[in-house]
DNA sequence: GCCAGATCCTTCACGCGTGAAGCACCCGCC
DNA sequence: GGCGGGTGCTTCACGCGTGAAGGATCTGGC
Protein backbone atom coordinates (compact mmCIF):
# COMPACT_ATOMS: atom_id res chain seq x y z
CA UNK A 1 0.00 0.00 0.00
CA UNK A 2 1.67 3.17 -1.09
CA UNK A 3 0.30 7.15 -1.06
CA UNK A 4 -0.27 8.49 -3.99
CA UNK A 5 2.65 10.87 -4.09
CA UNK A 6 4.79 7.39 -4.44
CA UNK A 7 2.70 5.98 -7.30
CA UNK A 8 3.21 9.74 -9.26
CA UNK A 9 7.04 9.36 -8.11
CA UNK A 10 7.02 5.62 -9.84
CA UNK A 11 5.39 7.00 -13.21
CA UNK A 12 8.11 10.00 -13.18
CA UNK A 13 10.75 7.67 -12.60
CA UNK A 14 9.73 5.77 -15.78
CA UNK A 15 9.28 9.55 -17.76
CA UNK A 16 12.40 10.71 -17.19
CA UNK A 17 14.68 7.58 -15.05
CA UNK A 18 17.79 10.28 -15.59
CA UNK A 19 16.12 12.85 -13.03
CA UNK A 20 16.43 12.92 -9.33
CA UNK A 21 12.52 13.51 -7.91
CA UNK A 22 13.61 13.42 -4.38
CA UNK A 23 12.35 17.09 -3.60
CA UNK A 24 9.15 16.17 -4.88
CA UNK A 25 8.45 13.22 -2.38
CA UNK A 26 8.85 16.21 0.43
CA UNK A 27 7.59 18.83 -1.69
CA UNK A 28 4.75 17.41 -3.01
CA UNK A 29 3.73 15.35 -0.25
CA UNK A 30 3.53 18.31 1.97
CA UNK A 31 1.44 19.84 -0.50
CA UNK A 32 -0.58 16.55 -0.62
CA UNK A 33 -1.10 16.73 3.51
CA UNK A 34 -1.43 20.58 3.77
CA UNK A 35 -4.13 20.68 1.37
CA UNK A 36 -6.50 17.45 2.37
CA UNK A 37 -5.79 18.93 5.98
CA UNK A 38 -7.03 22.34 5.21
CA UNK A 39 -10.02 20.55 3.30
CA UNK A 40 -10.38 18.62 6.40
CA UNK A 41 -10.01 20.92 8.98
CA UNK A 42 -12.48 23.29 7.78
CA UNK A 43 -15.33 21.23 8.58
CA UNK A 44 -15.61 21.67 12.53
CA UNK A 45 -14.95 25.58 12.17
CA UNK A 46 -17.79 25.58 9.17
CA UNK A 47 -20.50 24.44 12.34
CA UNK A 48 -19.57 27.46 13.44
CA UNK A 49 -20.01 29.70 10.40
CA UNK A 50 -15.92 30.27 10.31
CA UNK A 51 -13.87 29.70 7.71
CA UNK A 52 -9.92 29.08 8.29
CA UNK A 53 -8.78 32.25 7.42
CA UNK A 54 -11.67 34.39 9.80
CA UNK A 55 -10.59 31.82 13.04
CA UNK A 56 -6.81 32.71 12.00
CA UNK A 57 -7.53 36.58 12.97
CA UNK A 58 -9.73 35.39 16.19
CA UNK A 59 -7.11 33.03 17.31
CA UNK A 60 -4.34 35.29 16.64
CA UNK A 61 -6.28 37.84 18.97
CA UNK A 62 -6.85 35.03 21.28
CA UNK A 63 -2.85 34.15 21.32
CA UNK A 64 -1.54 37.45 22.14
CA UNK A 65 -4.20 38.36 24.69
CA UNK A 66 -4.88 41.78 24.13
CA UNK A 67 -5.28 44.23 21.46
CA UNK A 68 -3.31 44.21 17.45
CA UNK A 69 -3.37 46.58 14.82
CA UNK A 70 -4.79 45.09 11.24
CA UNK A 71 -0.87 45.26 10.03
CA UNK A 72 0.11 43.58 12.85
CA UNK A 73 -2.40 41.24 12.42
CA UNK A 74 -1.68 40.86 8.65
CA UNK A 75 1.85 39.52 9.90
CA UNK A 76 0.47 37.51 12.50
CA UNK A 77 -1.99 35.71 10.30
CA UNK A 78 0.36 35.19 7.18
CA UNK A 79 -2.07 37.47 5.39
CA UNK A 80 -2.19 40.02 3.37
CA UNK A 81 -3.50 43.89 4.08
CA UNK A 82 -5.91 43.99 1.85
CA UNK A 83 -7.26 40.31 3.32
CA UNK A 84 -7.36 41.34 6.20
CA UNK A 85 -9.22 44.35 5.88
CA UNK A 86 -11.90 42.43 4.46
CA UNK A 87 -11.85 39.64 7.14
CA UNK A 88 -12.47 42.47 9.92
CA UNK A 89 -15.20 43.96 8.26
CA UNK A 90 -16.71 40.57 8.17
CA UNK A 91 -15.89 39.60 11.99
CA UNK A 92 -17.00 43.01 12.97
CA UNK A 93 -20.35 43.26 11.27
CA UNK A 94 -20.82 39.58 13.36
CA UNK A 95 -19.71 41.61 16.34
CA UNK A 96 -16.95 39.28 16.90
CA UNK A 97 -14.58 41.99 16.91
CA UNK A 98 -14.28 45.85 17.59
CA UNK A 99 -12.48 48.48 16.75
CA UNK A 100 -10.68 51.30 18.74
CA UNK A 101 -8.84 54.08 17.45
CA UNK A 102 -5.96 55.15 18.05
CA UNK A 103 -5.34 58.71 20.42
CA UNK A 104 -1.58 58.82 18.42
CA UNK A 105 -1.82 57.80 15.10
CA UNK A 106 -4.85 58.15 13.41
CA UNK A 107 -4.47 56.06 10.75
CA UNK A 108 -4.35 53.11 13.00
CA UNK A 109 -6.99 51.12 14.94
CA UNK A 110 -6.71 48.45 17.57
CA UNK A 111 -8.98 45.14 17.35
CA UNK A 112 -9.87 42.84 20.24
CA UNK A 113 -11.81 40.36 20.58
CA UNK A 114 -15.61 41.51 21.55
CA UNK A 115 -17.30 39.44 24.51
CA UNK A 116 -19.05 37.28 22.17
CA UNK A 117 -15.96 36.95 19.98
CA UNK A 118 -13.64 35.99 23.28
CA UNK A 119 -16.66 32.93 24.24
CA UNK A 120 -16.72 31.62 20.99
CA UNK A 121 -12.76 31.44 20.51
CA UNK A 122 -13.25 29.61 24.38
CA UNK A 123 -15.58 27.11 23.08
CA UNK A 124 -14.15 26.40 19.52
CA UNK A 125 -10.30 26.03 20.05
CA UNK A 126 -10.69 22.73 22.38
CA UNK A 127 -12.99 21.34 19.68
CA UNK A 128 -10.94 22.52 16.79
CA UNK A 129 -7.86 21.18 18.99
CA UNK A 130 -9.70 17.97 19.67
CA UNK A 131 -10.44 16.94 16.09
CA UNK A 132 -7.10 17.82 14.68
CA UNK A 133 -5.60 15.55 17.52
CA UNK A 134 -7.49 12.86 15.74
CA UNK A 135 -6.49 13.40 12.46
CA UNK A 136 -2.78 13.08 13.43
CA UNK A 137 -3.19 10.09 15.60
CA UNK A 138 -3.34 7.27 13.65
CA UNK A 139 0.50 8.48 13.99
CA UNK A 140 2.77 6.68 16.81
CA UNK A 141 3.34 10.13 19.21
CA UNK A 142 7.26 9.89 18.46
CA UNK A 143 6.30 9.92 14.76
CA UNK A 144 4.53 13.18 15.31
CA UNK A 145 6.86 14.42 17.03
CA UNK A 146 10.19 13.73 14.81
CA UNK A 147 7.94 15.22 12.05
CA UNK A 148 7.28 17.89 13.66
CA UNK A 149 10.98 18.44 14.87
CA UNK A 150 12.26 18.06 10.97
CA UNK A 151 9.06 20.41 9.81
CA UNK A 152 10.72 23.33 12.24
CA UNK A 153 13.82 22.53 11.01
CA UNK A 154 12.85 22.94 6.96
CA UNK A 155 10.24 25.92 7.92
CA UNK A 156 13.01 27.59 9.55
CA UNK A 157 15.10 27.28 6.29
CA UNK A 158 12.48 28.55 3.99
CA UNK A 159 11.58 31.63 6.23
CA UNK A 160 15.10 32.78 6.30
CA UNK A 161 15.46 32.18 2.80
CA UNK A 162 11.76 34.04 2.21
CA UNK A 163 13.25 36.65 4.11
CA UNK A 164 16.56 36.67 2.27
CA UNK A 165 14.30 37.04 -0.88
CA UNK A 166 11.41 39.40 0.29
CA UNK A 167 13.40 41.85 2.09
CA UNK B 1 16.16 30.50 16.97
CA UNK B 2 13.08 29.38 16.75
CA UNK B 3 10.44 28.71 13.86
CA UNK B 4 7.59 31.02 13.79
CA UNK B 5 5.17 28.30 14.87
CA UNK B 6 7.25 27.75 17.99
CA UNK B 7 7.16 30.81 18.77
CA UNK B 8 3.06 30.97 18.52
CA UNK B 9 2.98 27.36 20.05
CA UNK B 10 5.14 29.33 23.31
CA UNK B 11 2.27 31.77 23.30
CA UNK B 12 -0.55 29.34 23.08
CA UNK B 13 0.89 27.37 26.24
CA UNK B 14 0.78 30.76 28.24
CA UNK B 15 -3.01 31.47 27.61
CA UNK B 16 -4.29 27.78 28.19
CA UNK B 17 -1.64 25.95 30.19
CA UNK B 18 -3.96 22.82 30.19
CA UNK B 19 -4.45 22.35 26.35
CA UNK B 20 -2.09 20.23 24.50
CA UNK B 21 -1.29 21.99 21.09
CA UNK B 22 0.91 18.35 20.25
CA UNK B 23 -1.39 18.77 16.87
CA UNK B 24 -0.63 22.05 16.00
CA UNK B 25 3.09 21.65 16.12
CA UNK B 26 2.51 19.26 13.27
CA UNK B 27 -0.02 20.78 11.23
CA UNK B 28 0.58 24.53 11.85
CA UNK B 29 3.78 23.66 10.65
CA UNK B 30 2.95 21.91 7.38
CA UNK B 31 0.47 24.75 6.59
CA UNK B 32 3.05 27.16 6.63
CA UNK B 33 5.17 25.22 5.15
CA UNK B 34 3.18 24.30 2.20
CA UNK B 35 2.08 27.77 1.95
CA UNK B 36 5.49 29.24 1.89
CA UNK B 37 7.05 26.88 -0.75
CA UNK B 38 3.65 27.21 -2.67
CA UNK B 39 4.30 30.76 -3.11
CA UNK B 40 7.74 30.40 -4.15
CA UNK B 41 7.97 27.46 -6.38
CA UNK B 42 5.71 29.91 -8.27
CA UNK B 43 8.07 32.25 -9.55
CA UNK B 44 10.27 30.25 -11.59
CA UNK B 45 6.91 29.18 -13.49
CA UNK B 46 6.13 32.51 -13.18
CA UNK B 47 8.75 33.30 -16.18
CA UNK B 48 7.09 30.84 -18.39
CA UNK B 49 4.00 32.28 -17.80
CA UNK B 50 2.54 29.78 -15.88
CA UNK B 51 0.42 29.15 -12.61
CA UNK B 52 1.27 26.00 -10.19
CA UNK B 53 -2.24 24.51 -10.88
CA UNK B 54 -1.78 25.22 -15.32
CA UNK B 55 1.80 23.43 -15.20
CA UNK B 56 0.09 20.56 -12.82
CA UNK B 57 -2.35 19.29 -15.69
CA UNK B 58 0.58 19.84 -18.33
CA UNK B 59 2.87 17.14 -16.11
CA UNK B 60 -0.01 14.92 -15.20
CA UNK B 61 -0.79 14.71 -19.31
CA UNK B 62 3.55 14.04 -19.17
CA UNK B 63 3.40 11.22 -16.57
CA UNK B 64 0.80 9.69 -18.08
CA UNK B 65 2.71 9.61 -21.34
CA UNK B 66 -0.32 9.46 -23.20
CA UNK B 67 -4.19 11.06 -23.51
CA UNK B 68 -6.33 11.54 -20.38
CA UNK B 69 -10.15 12.99 -20.27
CA UNK B 70 -11.04 16.03 -18.24
CA UNK B 71 -12.19 14.07 -15.03
CA UNK B 72 -9.19 11.83 -15.37
CA UNK B 73 -7.37 15.00 -14.95
CA UNK B 74 -8.95 16.12 -12.73
CA UNK B 75 -8.27 13.10 -10.14
CA UNK B 76 -5.10 13.12 -10.91
CA UNK B 77 -4.48 16.76 -9.88
CA UNK B 78 -6.63 16.78 -6.97
CA UNK B 79 -9.09 19.45 -8.57
CA UNK B 80 -12.92 20.11 -8.89
CA UNK B 81 -14.54 19.58 -12.58
CA UNK B 82 -14.91 23.45 -12.91
CA UNK B 83 -11.42 24.58 -12.29
CA UNK B 84 -10.60 22.01 -15.00
CA UNK B 85 -12.43 23.00 -17.21
CA UNK B 86 -11.29 26.50 -17.20
CA UNK B 87 -7.62 25.22 -17.24
CA UNK B 88 -7.57 23.11 -20.12
CA UNK B 89 -9.88 26.29 -22.28
CA UNK B 90 -6.75 28.29 -21.12
CA UNK B 91 -4.04 26.08 -22.07
CA UNK B 92 -5.57 25.14 -25.28
CA UNK B 93 -5.98 28.96 -26.19
CA UNK B 94 -2.14 28.80 -25.65
CA UNK B 95 -1.34 26.10 -27.68
CA UNK B 96 0.19 23.94 -25.40
CA UNK B 97 -2.61 20.95 -24.79
CA UNK B 98 -5.45 19.84 -27.54
CA UNK B 99 -8.29 18.20 -27.70
CA UNK B 100 -9.61 14.81 -29.28
CA UNK B 101 -13.47 13.63 -29.46
CA UNK B 102 -14.02 10.14 -28.05
CA UNK B 103 -15.70 7.90 -31.03
CA UNK B 104 -18.09 5.91 -28.65
CA UNK B 105 -18.68 8.44 -25.82
CA UNK B 106 -19.33 11.63 -27.36
CA UNK B 107 -19.67 13.31 -23.56
CA UNK B 108 -16.27 13.07 -23.43
CA UNK B 109 -12.98 14.21 -24.98
CA UNK B 110 -9.73 13.22 -24.70
CA UNK B 111 -6.79 15.63 -23.54
CA UNK B 112 -2.99 15.43 -24.84
CA UNK B 113 -0.16 17.69 -24.48
CA UNK B 114 0.88 19.32 -28.65
CA UNK B 115 4.76 19.14 -29.72
CA UNK B 116 4.60 23.00 -28.36
CA UNK B 117 3.27 21.62 -24.76
CA UNK B 118 5.44 18.65 -24.58
CA UNK B 119 8.45 20.78 -25.59
CA UNK B 120 7.49 23.52 -22.67
CA UNK B 121 7.43 20.57 -20.35
CA UNK B 122 10.81 18.87 -21.32
CA UNK B 123 12.28 22.23 -20.42
CA UNK B 124 10.69 23.49 -17.64
CA UNK B 125 10.67 20.53 -15.40
CA UNK B 126 14.22 20.03 -15.17
CA UNK B 127 14.35 24.04 -13.98
CA UNK B 128 11.40 23.67 -11.68
CA UNK B 129 12.93 20.12 -10.69
CA UNK B 130 16.63 21.72 -9.68
CA UNK B 131 14.60 24.95 -7.87
CA UNK B 132 12.98 23.17 -5.45
CA UNK B 133 15.95 20.64 -5.08
CA UNK B 134 17.58 24.32 -3.93
CA UNK B 135 14.50 24.93 -1.86
CA UNK B 136 15.35 21.77 0.65
CA UNK B 137 18.98 21.28 0.57
CA UNK B 138 19.61 23.07 3.46
CA UNK B 139 18.19 19.55 4.62
CA UNK B 140 20.52 17.00 5.28
CA UNK B 141 19.69 14.46 2.96
CA UNK B 142 18.80 11.83 5.38
CA UNK B 143 16.72 14.05 7.03
CA UNK B 144 14.94 14.78 3.73
CA UNK B 145 14.26 10.99 3.37
CA UNK B 146 12.85 10.70 7.16
CA UNK B 147 10.61 13.58 6.31
CA UNK B 148 9.86 12.29 2.89
CA UNK B 149 8.75 8.59 4.71
CA UNK B 150 7.20 10.16 7.85
CA UNK B 151 4.44 13.08 5.33
CA UNK B 152 4.23 9.57 3.31
CA UNK B 153 2.46 7.85 6.00
CA UNK B 154 0.35 10.69 6.92
CA UNK B 155 -0.42 11.07 3.69
CA UNK B 156 -1.68 7.30 3.77
CA UNK B 157 -3.56 7.93 6.92
CA UNK B 158 -5.34 11.02 5.54
CA UNK B 159 -6.21 9.82 2.03
CA UNK B 160 -8.12 6.89 4.17
CA UNK B 161 -9.77 8.94 6.32
CA UNK B 162 -10.88 11.28 3.66
CA UNK B 163 -12.19 8.43 1.37
CA UNK B 164 -13.88 7.21 4.41
CA UNK B 165 -15.67 10.65 4.81
CA UNK B 166 -16.06 11.64 1.26
CA UNK B 167 -17.09 8.31 -0.06
C1' DG C 1 -37.28 0.66 -29.08
C1' DC C 2 -37.64 3.63 -25.22
C1' DC C 3 -37.49 5.68 -20.85
C1' DA C 4 -35.29 6.46 -16.09
C1' DG C 5 -31.37 7.16 -13.98
C1' DA C 6 -26.56 7.64 -14.03
C1' DT C 7 -22.42 9.80 -15.90
C1' DC C 8 -19.52 13.42 -17.82
C1' DC C 9 -18.49 17.85 -18.82
C1' DT C 10 -19.56 22.72 -18.91
C1' DT C 11 -21.71 26.95 -17.36
C1' DC C 12 -23.09 30.10 -13.90
C1' DA C 13 -23.19 33.20 -9.93
C1' DC C 14 -20.62 34.03 -6.24
C1' DG C 15 -16.92 34.58 -2.66
C1' DC C 16 -12.40 35.35 -1.60
C1' DG C 17 -7.59 36.78 -2.20
C1' DT C 18 -4.33 39.67 -4.83
C1' DG C 19 -1.40 43.60 -6.32
C1' DA C 20 -1.77 48.22 -7.44
C1' DA C 21 -3.57 52.45 -6.63
C1' DG C 22 -5.47 55.73 -3.46
C1' DC C 23 -5.92 58.24 0.79
C1' DA C 24 -4.98 59.88 5.25
C1' DC C 25 -1.63 60.65 8.25
C1' DC C 26 3.03 60.95 10.61
C1' DC C 27 7.86 62.45 10.87
C1' DG C 28 12.26 64.66 10.05
C1' DC C 29 14.72 68.08 7.76
C1' DC C 30 15.50 72.59 6.29
C1' DG D 1 6.17 75.64 10.07
C1' DG D 2 5.78 73.41 6.05
C1' DC D 3 7.11 70.15 2.67
C1' DG D 4 8.88 65.53 0.90
C1' DG D 5 9.06 60.96 1.79
C1' DG D 6 7.53 57.18 4.27
C1' DT D 7 3.91 54.45 6.61
C1' DG D 8 -0.71 52.14 7.50
C1' DC D 9 -4.88 51.00 6.03
C1' DT D 10 -8.55 50.66 2.56
C1' DT D 11 -10.47 50.42 -2.04
C1' DC D 12 -10.57 48.72 -6.57
C1' DA D 13 -10.60 45.73 -10.63
C1' DC D 14 -9.54 41.40 -11.61
C1' DG D 15 -8.50 36.32 -11.66
C1' DC D 16 -9.38 31.99 -10.00
C1' DG D 17 -11.77 28.23 -7.62
C1' DT D 18 -16.24 26.54 -5.85
C1' DG D 19 -20.73 24.16 -5.54
C1' DA D 20 -24.89 23.90 -7.83
C1' DA D 21 -27.42 23.80 -11.87
C1' DG D 22 -27.67 22.65 -16.72
C1' DG D 23 -27.27 19.94 -20.88
C1' DA D 24 -25.76 16.25 -23.54
C1' DT D 25 -25.03 11.50 -23.72
C1' DC D 26 -24.81 6.67 -22.34
C1' DT D 27 -26.83 2.34 -20.25
C1' DG D 28 -29.84 -1.14 -18.34
C1' DG D 29 -34.36 -2.91 -17.75
C1' DC D 30 -38.70 -3.54 -19.66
Amino acid sequence: MEDAVATVLRQWQDVYPDLDFGPVAVIGRLNRCAALLQQVTETPLGREGLTRPEYDVLIALRRVGGELTPGRLARETFASGAAVTKRIKLLEERGLVARRPDGRDRRVSHLRLTEEGLALVDRVLPEQLAYETGLVSGLPEARREELAGILGELLLLLEGRLGALSG
